[in-house]
DNA sequence: GATTTCGTCAACAGTGCGTCGACAACGCGG
DNA sequence: CCGCGTTGTCGACGCACTGTTGACGAAATC
């Protein structure tokens, strides 16, 4: 019976920006843009606070097992003021979650400019970067994960950052394709998108502790994996049936 | 504070049996042991009534947004009935996912008992047989695969499942790596364990339509992945850090 | 016909969510 | 100093859903 559209529906803006929260109208919206010193300590840092605690308790219970009262109060603050700065603790999660998503740009881009071109090795640079990214904020990528299912928001945003993976990756491989190094194949988006959605789901595995995962060195099957799925020989004939 | 074995242990004994639904300890525990037929008509099949209102129910909106109040309406009895029958909605959900996992078991058997030893094609037979039951029970396969995040017992049957898919394919590749037709690598099992996740969430997400999927042919991409991980030439020397 | 068992339900209590209106502190222009 | 809007806070409400209890009927059993 909840209605389908949030009122929050600008979390496309949440891509790098401020936290959806439902602020009243900015009343400061005038000159004091490039305003950073804090003429008062309250209000402002109370988001902070309210991030930080929530990033905390994601680190010893999942989502579900946290209510409002829990953040509010682990910022601080009682339940009802918490809605004063967030919609939902989905809204929380969103806005965790956007700090991940432009850290893991920041690091995609620095992992693949060390390699100029496409050298032999530079998928496994992606790797190491999406591991980093992943294992600097277990808690949150965790719980991102969990909450895809029920959050909308959360969905779409965590698929623009995989998107972002999955392009980089093609381009790498049709860059090793080109140069030779790589055999065709199918095509160099499926195949990237088949190996990025592989690395999420094992290293999720792997970090929850979960049962079916690599027992041994996370990192190298899944650079076998790419390895033998980039390099290796082209696949046989779809055997007719 | 839920133990984590819970008292539904038995649960590997519901590969095939019935659900775990709370009923009051069979009275006519003597010599009516072997009755099958009823009696009557109402009760064991209401059972049913509830479970196939369920599946209805999650191929058109996801288990966290059917409350228990729809599924004992889906089955003509009042909520406070439905709590005769199962403990929560979740154990709907796992009994209907004991179901898939003894038919994921067959189809297992069968899809590998055709290629009689090793046959270069054995794990394009595996990917088959995961993608047909998959898709066959698309609804409680993914409403499950969204619940594993809740609820423990979930989380614990799928991994059951899964463990069985990576064994096989880890004897497969085992058996090719014996053979001469796989070159050694990284361990059988921590290979068989990222393909096998890779599948499942390259299916979950193929299936849900979300973004970064495969745009083409689902299989092909993860048989490509799947024989150039097996079959491709070793991962090069781990670079020193 | 009395009793047990099966199945059903209305009603209750508990939890968590999101919203509303009152209310305090602060800054500011008069 | 005083009103006055703004910012931030809270208690209390209504709502949706969950899980449990106790009472009630209808078969079956003796």
């Amino acid at each position: 019976m909840e209605p389908t559209s949030s009122p929050t529906a600008d979390a496309a803006s949440a891509t790098a920006s401020g936290p959806a929260a439902p602020r009243p109208p900015a009343p400061s919206a005038g000159a004091s843009q490039g305003r950073r010193r804090a003429p008062r300590m309250n209000g402002d840092d109370r988001e902070r606070a309210i991030l930080e605690g929530a990033e905390r308790l994601l680190e010893e219970r999942p989502l579900h097992e946290v209510s409002v009262d829990d953040l509010a109060r682990a910022a601080g603050i009682s339940r009802s003021s918490f809605y004063f700065y967030f919609a939902s603790k989905e809204a929380v999660l969103l806005s965790l979650l956007d700090r991940v998503a432009a850290e893991a740009g920041a690091r995609r881009t620095a992992a693949l400019a060390g390699v100029t071109e496409a050298s032999p090795g530079a998928y496994r640079a992606a790797i190491a970067a999406f591991h980093e990214t992943f294992r600097a904020h277990r808690a949150v990528t965790l719980a991102a994960a969990d909450a895809r299912a029920s959050s909308p928001e959360i969905r779409a945003q965590w698929s623009r950052v995989m998107d972002g993976w999955v392009a980089e990756t093609a381009a790498v491989i049709e860059a090793e394709r080109a140069r030779g190094s790589a055999p065709p194949g199918v095509p160099a988006h499926d195949l990237a998108a088949a190996l990025n959605l592989m690395n999420e789901r094992v290293l999720y595995a792997a970090f929850a502790g979960e049962s079916p995962a690599p027992a041994g060195d996370v990192v190298e099957a899944l650079v076998a994996v790419w390895h033998g799925a980039i390099h290796g020989a082209p696949a046989p004939a779809p055997l007719p049936r």
